[in-house]
DNA sequence: ACTTCAACTTGGCGCAGCGTCATCATGCTC
DNA sequence: GAGCATGATGACGCTGCGCCAAGTTGAAGT
């Protein structure tokens, strides 16, 4: 007894003829006549009497409608609940992300995912970096993008996508205009920074460290967010990673290549062991490729498979 | 959806591992793990979490197993019921039959339907001829096997199996031992027979008719049986249908072959225009397999379709 | 550290269920 | 009696799903 069989003996038991039931179904005729020949054939049953090119139901067929349209009273409530469940339905993504993720590329992302599963619930965290170990190791949420790989036990890190550095600074200034800068021009200006005790700030300061150039943080912030409000303020110019600022992400500033290569790297955290839900690996899979396709330059052919996560 | 996906996914989330719901569905494991996979990725849902080859359901699978629960007892009902109806259940034969043939032969074809299904309900009525019209008319019964034709625009007939009328004597009677009486011979001897106004008597007398024999019927019965049994207890001889003695369906007496040809026919009587339930069907068959069993000569090759009883 | 084992996956193959269209038989309607 | 609608049947092709054999990978045993 298949579910197709079933499906078939009450659209003909509904429609009254073979053509009505096929067209319900919507196949052909042959089929459904040969199909129920067949069932009526293996379970040793008549279900319809033939009356003039007619089909109705035998008395035993009556008593199995009944039951057929309990099935599919069942049947209905489970694709219906897999169809929700197929939506998001039902469950939740949560997410984490550093804050010069979270500006652009995460909402991106999560469009994405939307798209893909409108009835999804969405929970996103900002995170900073300390935040973020907890975030995970308590299951407040299934993973988190960052700036940048720390060492931890009960963490995993699979690479994202690598951007540059800008540099930015308010219209009018200087600098305005310019195709890029160098690293030794940009310490001639007020800065704004980050903390260099903090992971992301460390990034900003590695590029002068490098160069053994001297600098002076005028203004200390938190946020990349907060470091282009106070540059667009004019007070003062800024390095910051380019995800932060990608697709016209912080209006009124202008971005100025830096001459000297930089690099940032970002990385999804997950919890160790724990197995992703399928919603977290389409969203790992959109955010990765809307990072990829503003970075700068990559050869951008191999799509690093979704799972591929140990070792 | 089918109901083999049902079927397998809820296998599976019952024994944990693939080879498990294989073994349990008598199949072998590459067709459970393609069909488990397939069904994954066509509705978009993850239903289990692949852990060092452990199989375990997600937390939307959990959900998702109720509802397959639901169906499942729900086919399973649906099943029993059908097989209850497979073997008869719920559902009643009801035949008539003239006593000639009642005696031996609806037993052996009720003994067939019997193992056919063997939950079927059974209802054997004995009819005389004048009783069959009513019968078959108000519904009492669906089929009725009868000794001759008669033409009543209600009713229709096919024919079931000839066969030919024997001379019956007592055991150490005069004729006993011999292998065949001319219908002469037996006019020779003390008669009990039929009243000739019943059809079944009627026949008896034809063959004495067709050879312009006088005779004497010295006792009227009604019934082939009882002529038997007057003629085991030494009262007479008498003819007889082969039917009725068939399968030595009547000790005691013994059977001589007719010197002249003779020939018994038999029909099944239904309603006209009434359907034919599948026992009815099975039942006519098998009777009409026992009778022609039975039939001095034929060449017994072809098998009347069951159905073909229109025009 | 290497082997072994027990799972699942993958590839290749074959059958049969069920789809198609074309054609035919039947009973109803005008 | 011609035309129409409905099913039944035949021929044929695709694909789901069965099988076996061989390849992975993590866990356990020595």
């Amino acid at each position: 007894m298949t579910l197709r069989q079933v499906e078939v003996i009450r659209a003909v038991m509904v429609t009254g003829t073979i053509g009505g039931a096929a067209k319900l179904l919507n196949v052909s005729a042959p089929g459904i006549s040969r199909l129920v020949k067949y069932t009526e054939r293996s379970l040793g049953i008549r279900f319809f009497q033939r009356q003039n090119g007619r089909y109705f139901p035998t008395p035993e067929a009556e008593n199995i409608f009944e039951q057929i349209n309990g099935v599919y009273k069942k049947v209905d409530d489970l694709s219906e609940l897999i169809s929700k469940i197929g939506r998001g339905g039902l469950s939740e993504l949560r997410i984490g992300s550093v804050p010069s993720i979270s500006q652009v590329m995460v909402p991106r992302a999560i469009e994405r995912v939307r798209r893909r599963y409108p009835d999804l619930g969405i929970d996103i965290n900002i995170l900073k970096i300390e935040e973020a170990i907890d975030y995970l190791l308590l299951g407040r949420g299934e993973c988190v993008a960052m700036s940048y790989r720390l060492e931890h036990s009960g963490l995993d890190f699979m690479p994202l996508a690598s951007g540059e550095l800008y540099c930015i600074v308010p219209p009018g200034h200087e600098l305005a205009g310019r195709k890029q800068v160098s690293a030794a021009e940009i310490t001639r200006y007020p800065l704004i920074g980050i903390d260099p005790n903090d992971p992301y700030g460390r990034i900003m300061a590695e590029i002068f460290a490098r160069n053994r150039l001297d600098y002076n943080i005028t203004i200390r912030a938190r946020f990349g967010t907060t470091v282009c409000a106070l540059v667009k303020a004019g007070l003062g110019i800024a390095i910051i990673d380019q995800f932060t600022v990608a697709h016209g992400g912080y209006p009124g500033i202008e971005l100025l290549k830096i001459t000297e290569p930089t690099r940032f790297d970002t990385y999804i955290a997950v919890k160790r062991g724990a197995p992703l839900s399928l919603h977290v690996e389409y969203f790992i899979e959109a955010l990765r490729t809307e990072m990829r396709a503003v970075e700068p330059s990559r050869s951008n052919g191999k799509a690093v498979p979704a799972r591929g996560r140990k070792k």
